[in-house]
DNA sequence: GTGTCGTACTACGTCTGTCGTACTATGTCT
DNA sequence: AGACATAGTACGACAGACGTAGTACGACAC
């Protein structure tokens, strides 16, 4: 099986948990599974990688963070969750608009790919 | 017009930089502006960028250095030219494999690409 | 004959995102 | 009691890219 180097996902990861987080506000934890799930388990964003997006992303005021219960049938636990915020949303859309030129780019010189 | 975002690229410069050397061996600057041509101008590779890959790479043995004059009509002045070797070969088949699972998987959170 | 441009690099330090390791804490299942 | 899933936080290391700067040579203009 081929494996995703971290550093080719690099510059996509707060697009990754951006898109996520366009559909509705989410959690660390559930965002990782989501993005496991929607990968068909081919890529896994380690925590350590997630949680520093968050923090760089809500200095960025690309999403916000409230607290909140859990799912209703929880107790009285808390997590954080992250909203979008529409800075984030504007971020995103540049970033998908982004990907079509860095494919073609790249495409240009991988082997088969290229005019 | 979109800018490209250096940490997507990230990753991915070596198999530039060997796409290039597949066809042919070549040095620094032509290197650089091979790859401006060929991405119609949409990417330029730093100076530094490229010389601290050529030190990794001749280390990881994916390429390999000799000193050449320059072009026939050239007087005596000498280049340091680049060669791929098999191992770099190698290489640059695994990235191009690889860039299919990493596109398949980028596109599933971007946006009208999905699904 | 001086200045600018293109060619062809090298050196050095900084920054950013990712990752490894480790630790806390709660609830559920066995 | 112990394992496992959930839901994080803390801290330091590392690698690749980048900014800045400097060297050196030849060609060409003015």
């Amino acid at each position: 099986m081929v494996e995703i180097s971290s550093d080719v996902i690099r510059g996509y990861n707060d697009t990754i948990i951006l898109s996520i987080l366009m559909k509705e506000p989410s959690y660390g934890y559930g965002i990782s599974r989501q993005i496991k799930e929607i990968s068909d388990g081919k890529y896994a964003i380690k925590e350590t990688t997630l949680y520093s997006a968050f923090t760089r992303m809500e200095k960025n005021r690309y999403i916000e963070s409230f607290i909140a219960d859990e799912d209703p049938k929880g107790n009285g636990k808390k997590r954080t969750y992250y909203r979008i915020t529409d800075e984030g949303k504007a971020y995103y859309g540049t970033k998908c608009e982004e990907w079509d030129v860095t494919r073609e780019v790249i495409e240009k010189f991988i082997a088969d790919k290229g005019e």
